[in-house]
DNA sequence: GATGAATGAGACTTCATTCAT
DNA sequence: TATGAATGAAGTCTCATTCAT
């Protein structure tokens, strides 16, 4: 339309990929933080650091977060999945069985979540939350209390279905939640690295630790549904 | 003038500052700093912060260690006594059940490592190994290996005697070890302070876990065939 | 409001401070770390000492050199540009007497060396180098032995054509070379800074160690003989 | 005469030594701290130091000197020996020559001076004095004004009886002075600690200037005294 | 917008000096 | 008197943040 336009015009075959860029710019800052932060905490990662693995002058980090703490906090916004709403309802829909449910849970949960890079954000909170109360309230409130009620949830309706032995809730949901959390803290920390065990196999581990669960749950022979053997 | 100002002379408030205690503070520095360093990570926690909570000023800490990384290698080596020794010997004259022997080692982890300062480690070392690979080292070697030895071999008699289901411990394992690396975490991180279920009831947790993955492992009423191994 | 202040806006009194001269720097710091190290020593010369006379900050110093050892280094190195290569050329092609080549060297040595600011990495090497071994070896490689080298082929030249006696060019070297050293110390040291008779008449000192030195090498009218060896 | 006079005796033979010590104390002191000032300098070298080399604590230093910048004026003052005042008698009553005298007066000092670790303070002073003003102004008066003064005369009288040249005597000192200053400068610096020529055969290099300047002084063939070979 | 030179508060560490024993 | 544990001011160096270009 305007003159300047026709200016820009010259300079696009070039500008395409820059202003490309440009737009991108935040998202890969965000993406190098998590990356940094996670590997080496939050103290320990300098900004510069940050920014060079974006791409970026240390200066233009600065031009997108107000501070290094912002940039934090950022991430974590960015990467908490509110996806808990989405898997409320499908749980109201499914069809299969608790035992069934669990277990897709868990599955989908490593797909969507655990094998991604957002995983990283349970080490970050873990390890940093205690000097971001702000940060942690959020997190508490996005991940950990949607998290522990969708697996409330599906193990109330396998005990009122006689699926499950009943048990103290309260507790009973940190059996299934252990060993994800587990899973995502061995796959960024060093100590477990060497581990081929983990990282690596993660669906075994998945599958193996969903075994256990379900059997551990499960109703005695005795009861509604699950009288198989006796 | 009076009786109590020569009682007091010698121990009065003015000297209160300025005790020689050779002996005590090396225990009292590194007492300091697990907790500061559990609480706010290495990095983020100042040397004067630890001096400071010590009763003592930041020079007093640098005439006892050399430097701050070498206060943290010395946190770390001071909270892991090498107890596995002692309880793979229980582990080799225990007289009861596999099952009871699982109960009972997580149990007696709480009490003599969970419930303790100690446990802060487990924090420490996956928020920070990364940036100190020897440390990490010496943790893999002195605590991850013989824990995970220790918890194997119990898994294994139980499969050998008949009581487990065969599994693949290389990940079934991890349904014992998640749920106390979890509890200890949850314990000192800011993101499960406000949670009244976890840190103080932790016995009640730990018995949850203990039925759920006990269920979980036992080898169905009917298939007593593996007993023969044994 | 006035022209006068467009013009200054470019260059205004307030833009004075965080000048951008990345190619001046480090020079500039050079320059005022010199002065200071000859002045009060290196060890009790301050980092920020330096900047400050550089007219920068603190920060800056060790934005160009990374460490004060370092810094030291440098100014060594600066400081110390391989004469000796060009003035061997010059004693090759030299037409004179020996008398008169060492004459012209110790006056070139003076308004080349001696004069200048260099000079006083001389005081600075007898001062530190003790403490700095890797200083101290390129500084004897790069200085001493070329200087003492050359200064020993103009007298074995001299003895050669029988101007000078002959002598022990191993001791008598230093005929020459201890008025020099001498003179650049008292320059740079404040226990002679009283004195009128040294620094400001250098050229005077100069010549007259020339001439006094000449007189005591010179052979005897009559001992023309060693002429013929050369 | 007292009691305590024999219980004094009782301990005698072990506190004999310890009460010799008692009284050195100080003198080790300046000893161990003339050796370090000269080798490392003053700021670089630790009260510690000096007291550990002394055979004492830390403590004891403080005892003896208020501060470390008081232990180094006790060095200086302590080895400046205020032997030229007997010098200058000996000059009165020397009977031989001006040259002989000159000879004299440099191996002689070689010996009482040149040779001890009193050199030391030549190097410090160069160093140093810079830093310690009115230490400076005291060095000036009790060594380097007598000193030169004693030379000057010396080289006055050769003069006036025609055994050297007429010359200007605020130049023509340094002849003499420089090769000694020289020579103690290279004994305690690290520049010349690996040359073989010099510290170990000091005797050799005073001998070799000794003639160089006796030659460059003397006067020529057809004056008075000197007349020899023309 | 983007850059990166410049800044300066703040961290670790040293060491002269003090003082209870 | 002698000791050496304790102190804290001061120095080196880092790095989040600013700002002229």
């Amino acid at each position: 339309m305007s003159i300047s336009k026709f200016l820009c015009d010259k300079t696009s075959a070039l500008s395409v990929k820059r202003e490309r860029r440009k737009e991108a710019r935040p998202g890969e800052l965000l993406d190098a933080a998590l990356d940094l932060f996670v590997e080496k905490g939050f103290t320990a990662t300098r900004a510069e650091e940050v920014a060079a693995r974006a791409g970026v002058s240390k200066g233009t980090l600065f031009l997108y977060f107000q501070s290094k703490e912002e940039l934090f906090k950022a991430v974590i916004r960015e990467n908490i999945s509110g996806r808990f709403k989405e898997w409320n309802d499908e749980f109201e829909t499914f069809e299969g069985t608790a035992a069934e449910m669990l277990g897709y849970c868990m599955s989908t949960w490593w797909e969507r979540v655990g094998a991604t890079r957002a995983s990283g954000i349970t080490k970050l909170m873990m390890s940093e939350a205690g000097n971001f109360p702000d940060i942690n309230a959020f997190y508490q409130q996005e991940v950990i209390q949607p998290g522990q009620t969708l697996i409330r949830r599906i193990m109330q309706r396998g005990i009122d279905r006689g699926e499950f032995r009943p048990m103290d809730l309260d507790y009973a949901i940190y059996s299934v939640i252990a060993p994800m959390v587990f899973l995502v803290l061995s796959k960024h920390s060093a100590g477990t690295c060497g581990d081929p065990t983990l990282p690596g196999n993660a669906e075994k581990y998945i599958a193996a630790q969903v075994d256990i669960i379900l059997h551990g749950l499960s109703a005695p022979p005795g009861s509604k549904t699950a009288k198989g053997k006796a």
